[in-house]
RNA sequence: GCCGGAGUGGCGGAAUUGGCAGACGCAGUGGAUUCAAAAUCCACCGGGGUAACACCCGUGCGGGUUCGAGUCCCGCCUCCGGCACCA
């Protein structure tokens, strides 16, 4: 066994006084160094996989994860440990409690920060994040984190990005199939195909709307031509090239984010931007959409995290309906089919294929003036002077084109659009309706195209008022009825119970009821129905009921009681923005509603003018409209029922220079070709210019090499071809995300050269549900654990994997923030421009203005950044470990405050003097144990432990400081080596350097890193004797020290036979007395 | 606008299941020690009230349920995060 690291102190002597041996932050330094050594040069941490020296397979396994840092140039941050002292002190503890543990760390390399530094200064990325990724490295061993060093990598390491190449090539070479609802390798379509088969494909309507391969997989295969088979396997990829919409800017030679957009300009240098359809690799994550939905009731994540996956992924339920347009069909998505009867127009996405198809010549005499076009620029101009629909559809896409996403949102006010001169047909009421285009229709959600119904829905109302569309009424809102109920019911039945009406009320209107019959709420039922809307000119005859009815409360005169809050229907009415009941009735029977409320109405209650040829909604409650329609559209072939998906697929292709190259090149045809996987990794060539090029042509920066770029197929490692054959590569890399997508299996299995990860390397690691614990940031919700999931399942599917999902628990931690100072007018004050006054109030230097103090994001601007070098500098590693778990829950975000930095390294001061002589720095101890402090240890590490599984480590550190305050103050004070021996394996997960320290000190051999964490006695948990609070009425007023098993019924008799408590109850009635064994007793007493 | 989360002393926070609100730490006040300081130790530390007790009030605001509410219900306010013309 090797020794413990000697504990000669070299700088003994060096301070003056009885206190050569305080823990102070040199001392702390000195032992971090010492110990950190240690670990490193016996490979303490090192875990051995299944089949090497150390496996033991029996113990449980724990995979403990960080999310990986992006090492930028600035260095460690002190929001970066937070996540990584938590996820050490887990796996230390899992470790001590016996499980294999794997905690490794790496790096996520390739990304824009470190190409936008070589664009500036020329260095290579390479050489800068290199040097990134040392500093790093260096900063987290100072934490003593237990890495396993041994499985370090970086996303850009060639041996890692070959495997990231090499998944991209079982993306490409999959495809998904619906039947069996998952992945499966493009030799099994093939197979298919060579028999005749007609596989399913995922995405049907796609395939419809591709002229390039509509019909072709129709014929046998092998009557089709090579070309012609290519394009029909690259419609079924997992990796295909799509085209799609994109903020390209010239300037910059690279497409934009819409977050990089402002008003039409890059947000860097402000160049113009404008949106343009660029052909690019997309990988098919909306094949997925289901299971990714499904996947998360199985995994314990945030309820918000899943809120927000779920959001994302968007699961619309609904129908496809087809309108007729001469020869052609128009298929729109909608999840109101029951309203079909309302859709006076239609509305297409400026972009939709079908409209160059349908265009009118011109514009007929008896089109109505407001159709023709409005909104936009150009439209003025162009309808005065007679333009055709050609000219106007065009001048419109020009026009959506040269808007970004954020600036339709922004304008989103108002309705711009243009009528492109056709009609068709609405399959339920045959009527025929205009077709427009508009630009509040989006070509990428459902099919592009919408049937309007502007009664029911505030965007097609919105459009209906610009364009004076017709509008028309198909569903009922639910006031509404409830007054026609109101009226044909109730005024007779005035005298019925209210509990019986509230029943039938509730149930009429389908409102959950409780036990009582009462609506649940019936401020609920307002907030559903809000604006009632009713058809013109129906002459109530309830009129006059109506209005005196209203005058009373809604139920016989007594109201729906709610709290204290009584509800009128003429409460109601005024809520609604009408002077009276009156008012409301009049404009009512005017059918001005629309008008007044200037809203649409969701319209839930019944259907009503919804008759047509073979179908009639009317009389129907939605629920059952929406499924007779939709069995009727159905028989009549014009339409079925439909889940559709707010998800698209991933664009894949980036014109970035640092990130993986794509193994793909493209043959003298212009096919893509796959790179054989042996000949991977296709290696990132060097550049000497990393400036992107200006142009209106999407053109990638590794464009510039070359040489790299025309190249043979036999150098490229393209099977298939003869080797002289010229190929060009792909000039795109991709995204940040794609080494992150699956870093985790990596670890698993780092050194691998035949494969992503071995297999028993996996299954040991993964297991059935994955990683066990993963904490990082609550900004990658939906992106980076949205598209790992994606590619774990194909993985899983293609049998690479063993896990369904990869990550069972996640955790976020939450943001540090620090302390700013805000002006009256909320804005931010650098932290050096602002002093404390005496009074503890806050003034800025310069103006001497006050200022408040505030939370803020650390930034480089208000000069509030902590480096952790320098905090552990002054204070040590244990106290920063200690302190950025002690301010408060993981998940919460809190501010960083230097000055109270010092209340931990006070806590490791006490602990350390509680057995070490601060002038020898020799262990002191006791002989015999003080059965006080031996019972307070038992508690603690009950506590401590409990805490660290429910990752509280804020109150476990509490408990360990009360200990220690305990110890220290107990008679006789101080601890056994046994106690001091636990305490120190307790300590071990959160303050590691120390423990190990003082491990040693109280004579044990090291090290207290790998010991098992110690047992509690159960019986030492409890006291034999508790005091319990008596309380009269329900406040305290007396304590009482009762036997910890004492009955209830004792407990009553020991508090009414006390003279307190007798003074207290002298005169009254004592009427009920309730007791809660171990806490506490009420007497009700008046 | 929609979805999610949170509001507790001067500050960070605790109260795990409806059961003694404010554990623990910081800051502050008073004292001991010291030539002095640092460090350390002791006491106090939500508001009102009292000589001291007693007592009253108090977990964003207004109501409610309960013997008892920081915790549950209803209605608001504020802050943070996410999404946003998704048919």
């Amino acid at each position: 066994m090797s020794s413990a690291p000697s504990n000669t102190d070299q700088h003994a002597g060096e301070e003056t006084g009885g206190t050569a041996h305080r823990y102070t932050a040199r001392l702390a330094g000195d032992i971090e160094a010492r110990w950190q050594q240690y670990w490193a040069s016996h490979q303490t941490f090192l875990t051995p996989n299944p089949g090497m020296p150390g496996w033991d397979g029996d113990k449980p396994k724990f995979y403990c994860l960080d999310m990986f840092p992006y090492p930028s140039s600035a260095g460690l941050h002190v929001g970066h440990p937070e996540g990584y002292t938590a996820t050490d002190i887990i796996s230390r503890y899992k470790r001590m409690r016996g499980h294999n543990v794997l905690h490794p760390m790496g790096w996520d390399a390739f990304g824009l920060p470190a190409e936008q530094y070589a664009i500036k200064t020329g260095v290579h990325p390479a050489k800068t994040t290199r040097e990134s990724i040392d500093n790093f490295r260096r900063q987290l061993q100072r934490f003593g984190f237990s890495y396993d060093w041994s499985r370090e990598f970086g996303t850009i390491d060639e041996g890692y990005y070959k495997w990231t190449q090499w998944i991209f090539l079982r993306l490409y070479n999959a495809w998904f199939d619906p039947e069996q609802n998952k992945a499966r390798h493009i030799d099994e379509l093939i197979a298919m195909f060579e028999r005749g088969d007609r596989p399913v494909r995922f995405n049907q309507e796609a395939a419809e709307l591709d002229s390039n391969t509509r019909g072709r997989d129709l014929k046998a295969w092998g009557e089709l031509d090579e070309a012609t088979r290519h394009a029909v396997l690259a419609s079924y990829r997992l990796a295909y090239i799509g085209e799609q919409t994109v903020n390209w800017c010239p300037a910059l030679g690279t497409a934009l984010a819409n977050e990089e957009v402002i008003d039409g300009r890059s947000e860097r240098g402000s160049h113009p931007v404008v949106r343009k359809p660029l052909k690019q690799w997309m990988l098919r994550i909306t094949a997925y959409a289901e299971r990714l939905l499904d996947g998360l009731a199985g995994v314990d994540w945030p309820e918000s995290t899943k809120t927000q996956q779920t959001e994302w992924i968007g699961r619309s339920v609904g129908a496809h309906i087809d309108f007729e347009a001469g020869k052609r069909r128009i298929r729109v998505f909608t999840t109101r089919p029951d309203t079909v009867f309302g859709a006076t127009y239609m509305v297409l996405a400026p972009e939709h294929p079908m409209v160059d198809e349908l265009l009118g010549e011109k514009y007929g005499d008896t089109v109505p003036k407001a159709w023709i076009g409005g909104g936009f620029d150009d439209a003025e101009d162009l309808v005065a002077r007679n333009a055709t629909p050609r000219e106007l559809v065009d001048a419109y896409r020009s026009y959506a084109a040269g808007r970004s996403d954020l600036e339709r949102q922004a304008e989103s006010k108002t309705k711009s659009g243009v009528f492109i001169g056709a009609y068709a047909l609405n399959p339920a009421s045959g009527e025929r309706v205009p077709v427009f285009i508009a630009d509040y229709v989006l070509m990428g959600y459902g099919t592009g195209a919408i049937m309007a119904v502007p009664a029911h829905d505030q965007r097609d109302f919105e459009f209906a008022q610009v364009f004076e569309l017709p509008i028309r009424d198909v569903a009922y809102p639910r006031l509404y009825q409830a007054m026609h109920f109101y009226a044909e019911h109730i005024a007779d039945e005035e005298r019925a119970d209210d509990e019986r009406w509230r029943g039938v009320l509730a149930d009429f209107l389908g409102i959950t009821t409780s036990r009582d019959g009462d609506p649940e709420s019936f401020a609920e039922l307002l907030a559903q129905v809000r604006k009632p809307r009713v058809e013109q000119g129906e002459a109530p005859e309830w009129r006059r009921e109506f209005i005196e009815g209203a005058q009373l409360d809604a139920v016989g005169g007594t109201g729906l009681r709610r709290g204290s809050v009584k509800i009128t229907w003429l409460d109601a009415i005024e809520g609604l923005g009408f002077k009276d009941a009156e008012d409301f009735v009049t404009t009512f029977e005017h059918g001005g509603l629309y008008t007044k409320l200037g809203e649409a109405m969701p319209g839930v209650g019944r259907m009503v003018n919804s008759t047509g040829e073979g179908v009639s909604l009317d009389g129907l409650t939605v629920d059952e409209a929406k499924a007779r329609i939709v069995e009727h559209l159905e028989v009549v072939g014009r339409g079925e029922a439909k889940v559709n998906y707010r998800l698209r697929d991933w664009l894949f292709s980036r014109q970035r220079y640092w990130g993986e190259p794509f193994p793909i090149v493209y043959d003298e045809q212009g096919l893509h070709r796959a790179v054989s996987a042996d000949a991977l990794p296709v290696t990132l060539p060097d550049l000497a210019d990393y400036t992107p090029e200006v142009s209106d042509d999407p053109k990638p920066l590794l464009a510039k090499a070359t040489e790299w770029i025309n190249t043979r197929a036999g150098i490229a490692g393209v099977e298939g071809l003869a080797s002289d054959a010229p190929v060009t590569r792909e000039a795109n890399t991709m995204p940040g995300w794609a080494g992150s997508c699956w870093y985790y299996l990596r670890y698993c299995d780092p050194h691998n050269d035949e494969r992503l990860v071995g297999e028993e390397a996996e299954r040991a690691w993964m297991g059935e549900n994955g990683v066990d614990l993963y904490i990082g940031g609550a900004e990658h919700a939906v992106l980076h654990l949205l598209y790992a999931r994606f590619w774990h399942m194909a993985l899983y599917d293609l049998g690479e994997v063993g896990s369904p999902e990869p990550f069972r628990k996640l955790f976020h931690q939450g943001l540090i923030t620090s302390y700013a100072y805000a002006r009256p007018d909320k804005t931010l004050v650098p932290v050096d421009e602002v002093e404390e006054r005496a009074d503890g109030t806050f003034v800025e230097t310069a103006t001497g203005n006050s200022c408040t103090q505030t939370t803020a994001k650390m930034s480089k601007s208000l000069k509030n950044v902590v480096n952790p070098d320098d905090v552990i500098a002054e204070f040590g590693a244990d106290t920063f470990r200690l302190y950025e778990m002690y301010l408060g829950p993981l998940e919460q975000s809190k501010p960083w405050n230097t000055r109270d930095m010092v209340g931990m390294q006070r806590f490791l001061q006490r602990a350390w003097r509680l057995t070490v002589d601060e002038e020898t720095g020799e262990g002191v101890f006791l002989e015999e144990a003080n059965p006080e402090t031996e019972k307070a240890l038992h508690r603690t590490i009950a506590k401590v432990g409990g805490d660290i599984e429910r990752l509280a480590f804020n109150t476990g550190i509490s408990a360990m400081i009360e200990f220690v305050n305990g110890a220290t103050s107990a008679k006789p004070s101080g601890l056994t080596r046994d106690q001091a021996s636990r305490f120190a394996l307790i300590l071990c997960p959160f303050a590691p350097h120390i423990a190990e320290e003082l491990w040693g000190i109280a004579g044990n051999g090291p090290v207290c890193s790998l010991h098992p964490w110690p047992a509690y006695d159960e019986a030492m948990l409890t006291d034999d004797e508790v005091e319990i609070a008596v309380q009269i009425m329900g406040k305290t007023r007396a304590k009482l020290m009762v036997p910890a098993d004492a009955a209830p019924k004792a407990i009553e008799d020991m508090a009414m036979s006390d003279d307190a408590v007798k003074a207290l109850i002298d005169g009254k009635t004592v009427r009920k007395v309730i007791v809660v064994p171990g806490r506490l007793i009420n007497i009700v007493a008046n």
